[in-house]
DNA sequence: CTGCCTGCAAACTCTTTGCACGAAT
DNA sequence: ATTCGTGCAAAGAGTTTGCAGGCAG
C-alpha cells in the first residue's frame, strides 16, 4: 500500500467518523507510516514536527486512539511505562507474537497463528467472549550471551 | 504450602540475599499470602497496614520487586497501568496465561503448556534466548454479551 | 554499634484534560 | 458562521527516590 493510498484510507476514515482532516492529523500520520519500527509517542512527536512544526503532543496523543481504531495503526504493550505502536502491514499482522529484548527494548514479530485458535479454546472453557490476544516472549540477544551486553543498548 | 512455611522460604530467601528480616518486609509479604486473587500494590498495602499498620506506601513498592526475585510472587501486567501480583502456587503457574475481562479487568488464570515450546522455537528462529513469555487474551465475560455490561463492574 | 531500612514527601514518567484561540467544513 | 480541533500548561495516576531518623544483626 502507498504512502498517499494509505492517507486516503485514513482521510476517508476521519470524513466517516464526522472527524475533520486537519493538517495535524494528517502530518502525525505521515509520520507514523514513515517510522521504520515500532515507536513511542514522544518518537513520533519528533517526527511529526519534522513535517509540520505546529503539531503538539497533545494532538499526537489525541490522534494515536483514532488511527488505532482506523486499524491503520497497531498498539504494542510491553509493559515497560510506555506504549509502543506500528503502522499495519496490510492484513499480514493480525496474528502476530511480540519478542521483545531484555535489553534494549527491540521489537521483533513474529506471526501465531495458533492464537486465534487459543482464544476460542478460552472462550469456550470458561464461558467469555474473546476480543484480542497477545503473546510475548522477553529474551536476550545473543550479543548479550557473548558479550554481556546488547549492542543496541547504548550507555546506562 | 502452609503460610508459616512460606514465610520461612522469605525469611531464608532474605537472609541468602544479605537483607534484613524487617516487620514490615514479613507483614507484607504475609498480606500478599492472605490475597485471594489478583492485587494491586494499592490493595496490598491496606492489607498489610491493617497487619502492621506502620507500613507505608513506598515500602510496599521497595518490597514487590523483592518478592517477585524470591519467586514467591509473580507480576501480571496486564496493560492497565497499575500492574497486578499474586502468590505463586508451588510451581504449577509456571505456564499460564492470564484472560481479563475488559469490563472489570478481573484475571483468570489457565494452563498453557505450549508456551514454553514457543519460546524455544522463537530462540531457535531468531538466534535468541527466551527468559519469559505471556499470553493474555481479553474478552468479555458472557453477562456483558446479555446485559451490556459486567456484573462486577460497579459504577462507572 | 553500624549501616541497612524506613516513612515522608517531593520528584518522575507517561498520558490526559480544561481552556481560550484557530481553522476546517 | 459554526463547530470541532488545537496548543499550552496544569493535572493525574502509578511508581520511584532523597533524606534524616530507626531498628535488625
Amino acid at each position: 500500500m502507498s504512502l498517499t493510498a494509505a492517507r486516503d484510507k485514513f482521510r476517508s476514515f476521519l470524513t466517516r467518523k464526522g472527524l475533520r482532516a486537519t493538517n495535524q492529523r494528517l502530518a502525525i500520520f505521515d509520520a507514523a507510516l514513515a517510522q521504520g519500527e515500532h515507536f513511542t509517542a514522544e518518537q513520533l512527536l519528533d517526527y511529526a514536527r519534522s513535517i509540520d512544526d505546529s503539531v503538539s503532543r497533545a494532538t499526537v496523543y489525541r490522534t494515536l486512539p483514532i488511527m488505532t481504531e482506523s486499524a491503520l495503526l497497531r498498539e504494542v504493550d510491553i509493559g515497560t511505562g510506555e506504549k509502543y505502536y506500528r503502522a499495519s502491514r496490510e492484513g499480514t499482522d493480525v496474528q502476530v507474537a511480540q519478542v521483545v529484548c531484555i535489553d534494549c527494548d527491540r521489537i521483533f514479530e513474529i506471526s501465531a497463528p495458533f492464537m486465534s485458535w487459543y482464544g476460542n479454546t478460552v472462550s469456550q472453557k470458561l464461558g467469555l467472549t474473546p476480543v484480542s490476544q497477545r503473546l510475548q516472549v522477553s529474551a536476550h540477544c545473543n550479543a548479550w550471551r557473548e558479550t554481556g551486553h546488547c549492542p543496541r543498548r547504548e550507555a546506562t
